[in-house]
DNA sequence: TTGACACGTAACCATTCGATTACATATAAT
DNA sequence: ATTATATGTAATCGAATGGTTACGTGTCAA
């Protein structure tokens, strides 16, 4: 399972919706995650098949139904790798604030945008 | 700046490698960071534009010279995505040392394969 | 045993991606 | 003024992505 395969694995938005559904509700059939999905159910298949690629779902097979199973512990790479970045712009928001900070001080200010959440 | 757009640039090792060198040092011009990239200077515009549409560096042209920056705010989305499945995670941390624990309370175990880096 | 249900496989198609070559433009240096 | 440097634009190309339809297989229920 390498780390590549979960940055893209993540990169989709269907992806980390089937994931959001996952973690709210583990061990849920194929045909039950399609209905949270606004595509076919090939296409489903194909997205779970990437989740499950990059380790991030398993699967068991119980009749004829397939059950999967969320697995984060590959997330962990993402995060890992956003560690670095947290310094920084924790370090550019306390930077900002001082700016806001010194701003107000001599000017009233107009409005401030804030990172996109 | 949508989060999804960040999600994608930075879901290519080659843009992660791009952001990594600026966050070393900042600033660096595009023949510069070319220096990093297996890979043609058109190849390393295009990762660079897709960073850029993605608000994760800003440019600023200087003579002949285009200086690019990291911004690292918009890698904020990806933490926030993040921080629902870290709970997650760390739930089936626990419980693996438990199991760990149990098992060595028994017998000898083998050898434990820990989540991959 | 027949049919309905859940899933799998194959073939296909349009679009995007990742990279290239070739050429153009703007600025710095000599 | 000429040349070298730094970047930009356009056209192209193969491969991967993201989705589809059509058909096949296995399992449960009546």
């Amino acid at each position: 399972m390498e780390s590549e395969q979960v940055f893209k694995a993540v990169a989709d938005h269907h992806r980390r919706h089937l994931l959001d559904s996952l973690a709210q509700a583990d061990g849920q059939t194929l045909t039950q995650l399609c209905a949270y999905m606004p595509m076919s159910r090939i296409g489903v298949m194909k997205h779970l098949d990437i989740l499950e690629q990059a380790g991030l779902i398993t699967t068991r097979k119980v009749g004829r139904k397939k059950l999967h199973f969320l697995n984060p512990a590959p997330l962990h790479s993402v995060d890992a790798w956003l560690t670095g970045y947290r310094r920084l712009w924790n370090e550019r928001m306390d930077r900002l604030e001082d700016l806001i900070n010194r701003t107000q001080a001599n000017e009233q200010p107009k409005e401030q945008n804030d990172a996109e959440t």
